[in-house]
DNA sequence: GTGGTCTAGACCACG
DNA sequence: GTGGTCTAGACCACA
């Protein structure tokens, strides 16, 4: 029922990636409200502080606005941020990796296509 | 010049991996000693007692053996266990959630081929 | 468009000094109204409530008078009191900081002349 | 003794501000190490988290470094960084303000010089 | 020794 | 109702 939390991440970390996760996805659309700090406390039996803190990093990458006494909302153009951002850093950072990873693994064939060449595409 | 960082994981950890990689990678042949501990320290400008922390973990993971007085040695059969945990890690841990990234982020077609049914395999 | 706010402040904190500007730049003279509640809130878009928490400090102040049914006016006298209040005010609390961080950023002869001597009055 | 808190700004912000006067003064030198979040804790009788916000700060304006198990550092170039940010938000955010005020109360020949034409630059 | 995460709970300002 | 700040104290990972 209540989310779980994976252990090799910060609570926080997870929360925010959570609702990058439901922006992506069109599940909270721009101008949306985000659930209340103390809601998602409650519902995930997590402290306050903690949803706070993921609702800051989002507020300080530029995805969300603040409005004084009424909430927090998702910001116009933050979906588009976070195709580009998000693409970025998961093409230079993340994916070199995994990639290199599942070579040595020997998974390519299973996971990727047959080929390796598209794997590792320049992201210019 | 000299080896950086990674800040999102623990320097021991980054120092395993490397192993772990030349092992795979056929770098490091099983009977083949370790780079010492002081070397390695030195090399990467790291505490020796990081370095040492990385080859306990490997003990621990039954890849190398400890003998007294000469080094660390790749254990036999390493790579085997290796090929066999690791993968297994890979594809339960890693990969659903790297997977629901490329999925997420339009990436699908770019990385991993057209269609998506062998992307999510069975760990069996 | 429509005015935007400082997020660094409350909203009727601002709207309270904006008031306070208008009667100091004689915008506002004694005994002209101020603006309804009503108007500022629709113009502003702001909450009702919060126009009137800010007029209500005007009052607390003692720079405007309450008139039942038909507003709020400001009070003979209003200006002089400002005048030597806020003064005060901005002698002993803001410009001390304001005055450090011009030396700091080295702006002090762009901004206040060469001599600085005439910077740090006493506030008698 | 103890440092006091101003209360019309959170302590997390005082201490990071404190940190950015302490670089703009060439009292803390690029490289050199911040004070311990739990010396300044101890201190300024102040909870470690409070610190630690303040210096999370101050990393997230790419001021300092963090060496795992080690401490926070002056980044090189961090004083560089601050003269134009400081300067660049000061000139256009804070010092409009401030100039309003002082001229609106009558201050200007007493804090800045004679003329006002200086007080208020192109900030190219 | 260092920083980092989390909790439980209090209290505040804002709308 | 909203978010924000702070405390006291526990516990962790890292070097």
């Amino acid at each position: 029922m209540d989310p779980e939390w994976n252990d090799s991440q910060p609570i926080y970390r997870q929360i925010r990636d959570r609702v990058v996760a439901m922006i992506l996805d069109g599940l909270l659309k721009e101008g949306d409200p985000l659930p209340s700090v103390r809601n998602v406390a409650a519902d995930s039996r997590v402290n306050p502080l903690t949803v706070l803190k993921a609702y800051q990093q989002l507020e300080g990458d530029g995805l969300v606005d603040k409005k004084r006494g009424l909430g927090m909302f998702v910001k116009s153009g933050a979906r588009d941020i976070l195709l580009r951002g998000e693409r970025q850093r998961f093409l230079t950072e993340q994916w070199p990796e995994v990639h290199a990873t599942i070579l040595r693994l020997g998974l390519a064939e299973q996971l990727l296509g047959s080929g390796s060449g598209r794997a590792a595409p320049k992201e210019g």
